[in-house]
This record gives structure tokens, C-alpha cells and sequence, in this order.
DNA sequence: TTGAAAGCGCTACCAA
DNA sequence: TTGGTAGCGCTTTCAA
């Protein structure tokens, strides 16, 4: 080391390809080819040589060159806005492990909400011809995003990669974009009847945003559940706010201040409910003995708290091992255009019965 | 629907490429290639007709076909065993955004901690030709790991693609491979020293592994803490454990019952300190009042945690950023072979004096 | 069972 | 500013 003027990596000059293969195999480019394409067409020696010579050379055959001839790409991308919490590690453990048995490679691409980002993205995936662009998680449903959604299915279906909706409801009509999503309002539903069925009127609800493609359905669910009640849906008090930790806080602590007499809170999301909990607290309250709370996800930590979190289950799992499954299998996905995967309730320890009047 | 023959997605034979945008536009393939190529050697005029030939058949560039005569992939492999875990999503948060700063794809790749996985995965990238493959996160540093990563140094290194170890210390003498790293002696040493100077003695280590990259030197560092104070270092009770929140509890749920007399634990991992705090709740004995419990890594939820669990953060987003940009940027990689990112203690309110005996 | 050669879609070089 | 064309590394006919 130091000396020498043509150190470095190994080939430093030009990498080995399957012609180099070929000559120190002494076979011709085919049959190497054949080779590494585990053809069954080559006599067991030929084969050894060809796979010395390989090793020797530090050859590896070139994905672009096979995409190239082959005719396609072998990749999965997952869109999502972040990477974080354990929902998005489930749901991308399920599309990663799918993706897997398919023999694709899976693709992670962050947004941060950014639609620019997305339509990069969206172009990029298009560019190395994916076989497939799951398109994952909430979003704000208007218009605009019906007209993007469309857009992509163009540019994507014009060079054969396939686009998935994964925890999204379909788009309306025209675009044949298959959607795997959950029972959201099914969700919502069962959480506010459960705070209902306790006894609970005045509920606070925390985090929802009526045109997001989650958080919108399960507030939905919540009237609903009110209305099959015989209850007044105006007892359904709604605090504006957005989706983390702090935001959760702060909603609580206004609402606790205006003193609108709730005893109960559901919270849009899990992450949600740990900031409402907070603000609980901090408000010298107990939960579920002063006020009662529920999250929805059921992300592992939430059954740590104290007290441990009603919620709402969500199968993150699943959706994402469904949604690989429809990417790229073609009978699956002519067969399933959109699946619901029910959510179920899990009642655990931070709801009970409002305190006596 | 149902009766046409020539359904399906636009284009449905063969897709466009650039030769047919040629002829749409009437112009060469090379002047086609150079709009889209973005080189500044064609007149406007010329490059709206390109634009709208390639708009009109839906043709986007071919990224194989680029990467097969640029020469090179344009991927950043994050090679980890789970995508679980806030610090994996800071972490590969920070890998991403830089890769995407360079205009990169990020490509994340999960081995369950099984051997044949990675191996295949690496190779996989190689054929991808990918930038740089980064592997992350913590391992058991035998000898049969350094001879892979030997392996696959050599592997990479035929095809141009570099090979980064990302959260784990470098593999010793030979081959130089660069290694991101952060302080995990120091931190296992600050966080033991802390309960030293609350006036703990008997502290109970949960979840470390001799040999494990990250937990491994933490335990070295609560030793290294122990001699420093001149104390027996035998005061140190070792409970063997995994990596899990339920392992956490059951390894403290045992310890308990031999009743050694630990006044503090000291967990490897935040997981892992919740679940000890599981089993000391339901023992009865009650956290910092009883018993003190430290945790590692400082994840979100922690702070929520009744108590807010004194633990030792580590820069997670700072890893990742630092370990793609070393990975991506020669002169950066050849400035920092070896970086060791510093841990910092978080005191909150799960470690206290010990009660009086 | 093997080999020769024609592309896959693109870029980059050299000429015009 | 534009066009012709030789590959990039590979697979896959078609012949031998």
C-alpha cells in the first residue's frame, strides 16, 4: 500500500462481462449465457468451466443488460409519505415479504407529502420499469389527487408498470386502479359504540381530517355509530388537529380548557391518543376513571402505557402482503379490483364507564 | 368491456422508444437522446417537437438501457435485518434523504438476520450494479462474519459498487471497508455511571450480547464504569437475554425471583427496558421509587412511558446521513474511513437513588 | 450440446 | 445544431 501507482479495487480498468467469461471458459458468449440463466441445456463440465472462469474473473451479470433484453424490471416501489412508526414497518414487512417470493426487489421511496417528490418518484419507477408502484398510506382526496392518480396510471400503464393503491380507497370512476385498503369506518364504528355502549355521551373526537382517505372515513364511522344509537351526532365534539404526538396534546389542552363536559376522547390514530394521554394528565385527569380514551392502529407500544390503550386493530400485515400479491400476480389482481380488510376492536384498559354525573 | 380483442393498457404491444419519438418528431435519435438527456446543444423549436412526439406516445427513458452505457446503477442499498423501530426509521430516513440529494434511489433490502439472505441480496446488488450497499445495524462479530464482509469487499469491489458498514465497527485488519459507527462503549459507560453515582450498586445488565457489535461494547462500558468508580465489578449481575420487549420481561421476572438484590437495571435496549419495567410493575415494586431502570436508544415512545425512561440517545438520522454521503462521495470516503458518531445520556425520571436498605 | 449473430434502448463519438 | 453509427452486456433465435 502507498507504493504502487495502480492500487485500488479489484479490475480497476474495465469490469469483467460475459464475453471475458466466455474466452477464459473457452465457450462461446451463448453458452455462458446459458449458464447464468440456469438453462438446462449444457453439459455439466461445460458448465463448471464456464463457472470458474466466472469466479475467477469476479464476474457478475449485469440486471440492466438482462432488464434491457428480458424485457422488464424486477422491482417492487412502496410510496409512502414516511417511514416511521410500526403500521408502516408491518405493512412494508408484508409487501417486502411478498415481494420476495416473487423474486422482485423492493423499492422504499419517502415523500414527505410532497406531491413533487411523488411525481418523481412516480417517473423514476416508470424509468426502470418496475413491475409494480404501490401508491401507500392516508391522503387528502380531492380533486386534484383524483386527477394525479389518473395521471399516473397513464404514464405508468404506457410502459407496463402496474399501479396499486395500499391502505387507500379506490379512485372514483374511470381509472381501474385496484385498492387495497381497511375498514376504516367499520373502525371508527366499533371504537364510539364501545365508548357509547359504556355510557359515554359527550365524546371528543381528536386528529380526524374529514377529506383524508383514513382519519375521514373512521370520523364517519363515529357519526355513524351516534345515528344508530338514537343519539345526537352534535354530542360528537370535533377538535380540529392534525396527526402526531404534540398535536394531539394541544387539541386536549383546549378542549379541556373550554370545559365542553366530555368524558371520553377518540383519537384519530395511536400516535394521536399518546398526546391526548399527556394532555390528560398534565391536566391532573385520570384515564378511564375521569375520562376515557381510545387510539386506532394498535401499534405494539400502545399496549405499554399506562393505562394500557383501547384501540383499534388494523392488519398492516396483511394489507401490505395483499397488495404485493395483486401487484404482481395477474390473476389476483384481475380478481381482487378492491379489498376491504376488516379491523377489529381491542378493548383494553383506558375505557371505562364515565364517572357518575 | 368483454368483447374487444385489442383491450388493455395504452400501447399494449410494444412500448415506445426513443427511435419512435425520433420519427414522430422528425428528427435523428441523437438529438432525441440529447433532449432528454438534457444537454443544452438543441434549438428550443427542436426540443418542443421531441417533447411532444415522446408526450403523445407516452415514452419515458429506458433506466436500464441508460445504466448499461452510463456504466452505472444509480441504487444505495440499506441492507438491514428488520424495518422495525423508530431508530431504523430516523436512521434509514437520513440514508434516503441524502441518497435522493444525489439523486440516487434508495433500496431497502431486510434479511431476518438469516445469512443466505444478505448473501443473496448482496449479490443481487451487484448485479444491480448499485452505488454503494450498506449494512446496517447490529450483527454478532465472529469470524465467520469478517470473513463474509471479506467476501463481500471482494464481490462488490469487481463490480464498482462500494460496500459501507453502518452502525457497526470496522472489520479488523485487511480489508478497509468504511465504517459508520457511534458510541456505544460510551454510552453503556454513562448510563451505568449515572446509577453508580445515584448510589446504585447491584445493577442488573438485561439484553446484552458479548458478542453483538452494539450491545456488546455497551456491556463493556458498564464494566468500564464499574472499575473506574473502584468497584467490584462483580456487583454487575449479568441476565442473559434477547432482543424483545417480552424477553426483557421474562429475563427480569426470573432475576426477581432468585432475588439478588438489585436496585437498578440496566437495560441494552429501550425495547427491551420496557419490558423490564413490565415485570417489575407486576411484582409489585414500583420504578425509580424500588428499582431504577435505564434504557438505550432513546425511541419516542420512551418519554411516554409512565415514568419517562432515562436512556441514552443515539443519532440515528446523523448515522444514516453521515453513512450515505460517506458512501456516495469519494472524497468524503476517502477523508473518513472510520467515524464514530458521540451518544448522550437523557436523564428522565426512571432512575433514582436506590431506597435506603 | 454448442456457436454465430441479431437485436434490446440508449449514449457518445465523429461528421456534416 | 443535427445526424449517422458503433457499441454497452446480455438473451435468444437459428444453424450446426
Amino acid at each position: 500500500m502507498g507504493g504502487g501507482s495502480s492500487g485500488g479495487s479489484p479490475g480497476r480498468g474495465s469490469r469483467a462481462n460475459i464475453r471475458d467469461v466466455a474466452r477464459v471458459a473457452e465457450v462461446s458468449v451463448a453458452t455462458a449465457s446459458r449458464v447464468f440463466s440456469d438453462s438446462s441445456l449444457v453439459r455439466p463440465a461445460t458448465r463448471e468451466k464456464v463457472l470458474r472462469a466466472a469466479e475467477s474473473l469476479g464476474y457478475l451479470p449485469n440486471a440492466h443488460a438482462r432488464a434491457l433484453v428480458g424485457g422488464g424490471g424486477h422491482t417492487v416501489a412502496f410510496l409512502t409519505a414516511e417511514m416511521v412508526g410500526p403500521s408502516f414497518a408491518d405493512l412494508a414487512s408484508g409487501v417486502e415479504q411478498v415481494t420476495a417470493e416473487y423474486g422482485h426487489l423492493f423499492m422504499l421511496c419517502t415523500t414527505h407529502d410532497d406531491v413533487e417528490r411523488e411525481q418523481r418518484y412516480v417517473r423514476l419507477m416508470g424509468e426502470q420499469r418496475a413491475a409494480a408502484v404501490l401508491l401507500v398510506g392516508a391522503t387528502e382526496a380531492g380533486p386534484d389527487y383524483q386527477r394525479r392518480v389518473l395521471g399516473y396510471v397513464k404514464e405508468l400503464g404506457a410502459v407496463g408498470t402496474q399501479l396499486i393503491l395500499c391502505g387507500r380507497p379506490p379512485v372514483s370512476p374511470g381509472a381501474d386502479v385496484p385498492s387495497i385498503e381497511y375498514d376504516n369506518l367499520g373502525g371508527g364504528y366499533s371504537a364510539t359504540r364501545h365508548l357509547l355502549e359504556l355510557g359515554h355521551r359527550r365524546i371528543l373526537a381528536v386528529g380526524f381530517s374529514p377529506l383524508q382517505t383514513t382519519t375521514g372515513p373512521r370520523l364517519t364511522g363515529a357519526r355513524q355509530a351516534y345515528g344508530d344509537a338514537g343519539l345526537p351526532v352534535d354530542d360528537l365534539l370535533l377538535a380540529e388537529s392534525c396527526f402526531s404526538i404534540e398535536e394531539g396534546d394541544r387539541a386536549v389542552t383546549q378542549a379541556l380548557a373550554e370545559d365542553t363536559g366530555f368524558t371520553a376522547v377518540v383519537a384519530a390514530a395511536d400516535h394521536v391518543a399518546i398526546g391526548c394521554l399527556r394532555a390528560i394528565r398534565r391536566a391532573g385527569l385520570r384515564v378511564p376513571e375521569d375520562i376515557s380514551l381510545t387510539g386506532f392502529d394498535d401499534i405494539p407500544v400502545v399496549s405499554d402505557l399506562t393505562p394500557a390503550l383501547t384501540t383499534v386493530r388494523v392488519p398492516f400485515g396483511e394489507l401490505g402482503r395483499v397488495s404485493a400479491r395483486v401487484a404482481l400476480d395477474e390473476v389476483e389482481r384481475r380478481r381482487y379490483r378492491h379489498v376491504v380488510l376488516p379491523t377489529e376492536l381491542v378493548v383494553r384498559a383506558s375505557t371505562a364507564p364515565p364517572p357518575p354525573a
